[in-house]
DNA sequence: CGGCTGCTTGAAATGAGTCAACATAGGTGG
DNA sequence: CCACCTATGTTGACTCATTTCAAGCAGCCG
């Protein structure tokens, strides 16, 4: 809590110290920031905002004015099918940015529900277009965001395409350990967020499968898993079972 | 011919007036730019490549100096995963885009190779950044291609999570349909530049299963198929297959 | 001509989905 | 504080879409 309050000084100069590897610190990497721009950055993501449980941060179809970091909790994203299927798309941690789909049209391309109580700054897309005219190496960054959220999704695909139940789960897990190492926080021991029901979706696979994995992983000592609380026993042998994909 | 020959001159700007919807057309979109301005842009996307039938453009894991633009003909971008496997993420047509996975860290996150015989400009990146910085609308612009990139790529993976091998490929048909259309080709018979195998990389699934539902949609009258030429003979019923998804 | 690749089709095998029952926990209201 | 209700998670039995394996055909090329 201290610390968030110390944010409101330095946001971005912060985050660069605190968090290294996320999207919103990447933002502020090119070493030529000047104190000034660094202000102008910091005042550009000063509004924060706080969402309880399913609160909606931004609907599908709705005008795009910001891009958001998550400070603490969780999002979950979701594109609705003409159908009312909902999608799945990602489930942003501390510290990464979303938003950035809508940065085409200026329409979100889809929707953002916080999964917990979630803290999240908002950027207006106009202003920090303005800073990127000022500050050369700042347009970089945010296109290396962009790109960087090209290949996660390509990696997604990849997993979708080429795996089946088992390595989708187990790279799910190794996935959510590595970012949240990332974040300083235990990569072995964390509780989740989402619901079964929502893993599924988000891999493509059902909630009784998503049950008899973690079950099977629980059998052959791979993870303990009580509720949403995980504990990842052999990170090797589930990242060897991530890697093993199916067209062997 | 004649008109690849044109292009020579002012590439950009005859690429805006002929092909609206392509995405190197969506570059020059502002309509600030100066006739100085265009010449700069023209002269950035000068040179060209050709490709023969399964010639490589650029490899996975190479350092990312470029950009390309098709001119004629197709290229395949796949993935190749740590066991080997490939996964083919995009099939680019004339006046599309490819590249943008690789201006986060300059490594390119994919490998490019030509269908057939292509022509594709080279943008090279520097050049492009130091361009944005002058020209107010190019940056945005970029940016814009960016967002539309995750925006597909998010469609593709609702696709390949909630659809099924049926509704992949009445998709993976109306999807070259509408952008053939866009380029000012007939959007209702067409010559396939892959193979049944490289779809079904494509969509995630296999050969066979491709084979067979496309003698489906033949015996149901939806399309007309014969090796690589396909005629589309009830784009409709075709289209309602695509939207009415898996889990209903 | 023979060998190769791409495409099609059939039959059998299987991974994951569906349906259904039950367990548990959390929240609500009497 | 207990009873009820709903949402979530687990497990089993059965079904089915898709894969796998196998065979055959056509076109292409050296």
């Amino acid at each position: 809590m201290a610390k968030i309050h110390n944010l409101k000084q330095h946001s971005l100069s912060e985050l660069r110290n605190t968090c290294k590897n996320c999207s919103l610190a990447k933002l502020c990497l090119p070493r030529k920031l000047s104190d000034e721009d660094l202000e102008h950055l910091d005042e550009v993501i000063q509004t924060r905002k706080t969402l309880q449980k399913n609160d909606v941060l931004f609907e599908q179809g709705q005008h795009s004015r910001y891009l958001y970091a998550v400070r603490s909790g969780t999002i979950r994203t979701f594109t609705t099918a003409k159908n009312g299927d909902e999608q799945i798309l990602s489930f942003h941690l501390p510290g990464e940015l979303l938003g950035l789909d809508g940065m085409d049209n200026e329409i979100h391309s889809c929707s953002a529900i916080a999964l917990d109580t979630t803290i999240v700054c908002e950027l207006r897309v106009t202003e920090l277009h303005n800073l990127c005219l000022r500050i050369e190496g700042l347009q970089r960054q945010l296109i290396r965001l962009l790109s960087d959220e090209i290949c996660k999704d390509q990696n997604m695909l990849l997993l979708m395409a080429r795996s089946n139940a088992e390595q989708k789960l187990a790279s799910f897990f190794m996935n959510l350990s590595t970012r949240l190492q990332q974040r300083g926080q235990s990569p072995n021991e964390f509780e989740l967020s989402m619901t079964r029901c929502q893993i599924a979706n988000y891999l493509g696979i059902t909630d009784e499968t998503v049950s008899r994995i973690i079950t099977k992983f629980r059998q052959q000592r791979l993870i303990q898993a009580d509720k949403k609380s995980i504990k990842i026993l052999n990170a090797k042998r589930l990242q060897s079972v991530a890697d093993s994909y199916y067209h062997q």
